[in-house]
Order: C-alpha cells, then sequence, then structure tokens
DNA sequence: ACAGTCAAACAGGAAT
DNA sequence: ATTCCTGTTTGACTGT
C-alpha cells in the first residue's frame, strides 16, 4: 500500500504494506492451503481406536509405522507411532481426546508434570529429531513461563536451566518458548505502531486536504481581485510550496517539501511574488 | 466437516 | 559457538 501523490502540494506520505489486507489475504489463503496439506497428513487409525487420530509431520507422510503403542495416562489415551528412520526409531505421540486441553489444565501439577515428563521423555529417545512433536503447555507452565517473562525477555544459561527444571522441560523448550514469546510481543507493538501510523495518515490527508482546499482559494482571490494593494499587508499565508518563511534571502528554499516545519511560517506573497519562493 | 486461529517447534541467517 | 530474530510449518483447538 503506497500512499502517494495525495496531492500536488509536495506533501505525501510513503508506507509499505503495513497492515496490509492483501497480506491478511495472502497469509489467510496460504493457511488454508497449509490446512489442506495437514488435513492430508492425518491419519485416521478408527480400526485401532475409536477416534484416534494420529498428526504426522511430513517427514511420516509415506512412511508406514513401524510400531503403534497406544497407552493410558491418568485417563487419556495417548498414542505413540515409531517409525524407523536409518538405524534410529522417531516417535510421533498425540492425544486422542479432543479435550485433552481442558481436562489436562484440571490435572494437579504433579499429574501435568508426569504427562510433561513422559512427554519429553519420547522426545529424547528421538535423538535425530526428525519427528515434530507437539506439547501444549499446561497453564501452570505458561503461568511460571509468563512470570518469568515478565521479570526478564532473555534469559542467560543457568535461568533456562533452572526453569526447564522447574517446569520439567527441556531448557530447549524453554528458549523456544522464549523466543516465540518475544516475537508475539515484537508483533503486537508493532501493531500498535501501525495503529499510530494510520492515525497520523489520516491527520496528515486531511490536513492536506485542508491545505489544497485554502490553496485553491487563494488562487481564486487572485484572479478575482488582481488589485493587490487593497489587500492588507498583514495577510500573510504559509507557503504552501516550502512551508518556510519567506525572507527573501532564498536560504531555506531549496529544503525538502517533506520537511514539515515544526514552526510552520508566512509568506508575503507581495514582498514574496514566487509562489515557488 | 471445514475454516480459521493459536502456539510449539523448526530452519536459516544475523549478531555477539 | 551460541544466542537471537524472523519466517515457516504443523498440531491442537475452536467456532460455524
Amino acid at each position: 500500500m503506497v500512499f502517494e501523490g495525495v496531492c500536488n502540494t509536495g506533501l505525501s506520505l510513503g508506507s509499505t504494506s503495513i497492515n496490509n489486507p492483501e497480506n491478511d489475504h495472502f497469509h489467510q489463503s496460504h493457511h488454508h492451503h497449509q490446512h489442506k496439506i495437514n488435513k492430508l497428513s492425518s491419519l485416521k487409525l478408527d480400526h485401532v481406536f475409536p477416534s484416534l487420530t494420529l498428526g504426522l509431520s511430513s517427514e511420516h507422510k509415506h512412511r508406514a509405522p513401524e510400531e503403534i503403542v497406544v497407552s493410558k495416562i491418568h485417563g487419556e489415551i495417548e498414542s505413540t507411532v515409531f517409525y524407523r528412520q536409518g538405524s534410529s526409531r522417531s516417535a510421533v505421540s498425540s492425544y486422542s481426546n479432543s479435550s485433552v486441553k481442558r481436562e489436562r489444565d484440571n490435572l494437579s501439577a504433579e499429574e501435568v508434570e508426569r504427562v510433561s515428563s513422559k512427554v519429553s521423555d519420547d522426545q529424547d529417545q528421538d535423538e535425530e529429531g526428525s519427528a515434530r512433536k507437539k506439547l501444549r503447555l499446561t497453564k501452570e507452565q505458561s503461568i511460571i513461563l509468563e512470570d518469568s517473562f515478565k521479570e526478564h525477555t532473555t534469559l542467560n544459561p543457568k535461568q533456562k536451566q533452572s526453569l526447564a527444571k522447574q517446569l520439567n522441560l527441556r531448557p530447549r523448550q524453554v528458549e523456544v518458548w522464549f523466543q516465540n514469546r518475544r516475537a508475539r510481543t515484537k508483533l503486537k507493538q508493532t501493531e500498535v505502531e501501525c495503529e499510530e501510523l494510520k492515525k497520523c495518515y489520516k491527520t496528515l490527508t486531511d490536513e492536506n486536504r485542508r491545505l489544497q482546499k485554502e490553496l485553491q482559494e487563494l488562487k481564486v482571490v487572485k484572479i478575482t481581485a488582481p488589485v493587490y494593494m487593497q489587500m492588507p499587508a498583514a495577510t500573510l499565508t504559509m507557503c504552501p510550496s516550502c512551508k518556510r518563511i519567506g525572507d527573501g534571502s532564498g536560504e531555506n528554499s531549496s529544503k525538502s517539501p517533506f520537511s514539515i516545519g515544526a514552526k510552520p511560517h508566512f509568506y508575503n506573497p507581495f514582498t514574496h511574488p514566487s509562489a515557488a519562493c
């Protein structure tokens, strides 16, 4: 989106695709496409267990599982699919119940830790890291991480280690969480700034229109009433071109028209007849 | 069932 | 070498 040439007074505002609805569209359609791919990569194993859905990462789409382990942890059905990749095995875990998040949120801290620990253990087994196993953090974990983030937005290795230990997560997971959290903060800040820029743009556009109108009126006055001397000498107006005081020296006349003066100046069209200063 | 959103995890390049 | 940033992928979840 480029706001340019709004008027011919030399005042323009350029902006590069900030909050561009087209970008949103792109994102959505892209995501739509992505979503379809995701759907394709989902494998229903109803014959294994009712409502058992395994989300498979791209690496696993075309590979038959070597072993499927279905286990029950604290009332939740968890499935783990093992794949053979080279000499090692990789695992994809998933919770079968759609209300897993809500129910897991109701688990005691100890239960939660044990579930998380199980997931972490699986991940630790996956030395090649070929499978993307997604862990939803529990409320308790999120609260602790948020509190920590409020204190410091970055972690030193010692803090990372102790936080990981406290949350029963791997240090890498804590690190990634902080990275994503910083990115979200920045995104939010950018959105706020974008809104401010939009407001600024609107203000400038309105001002520009007003000045354009004023200029037109002055031109009409100049044409219809060319008897200059009849106008009071104090009829000063802002130079529409350079926005500076027309003191006749011409010193500032080469300055950029974009430098909207904090101190608007006025010029006398009679002592300084050049419209272009 | 499907579309959309959120966030965990990842990849690669820049910065230190 | 490590950490951070940025963009992307993908699983979980929600609303219609």
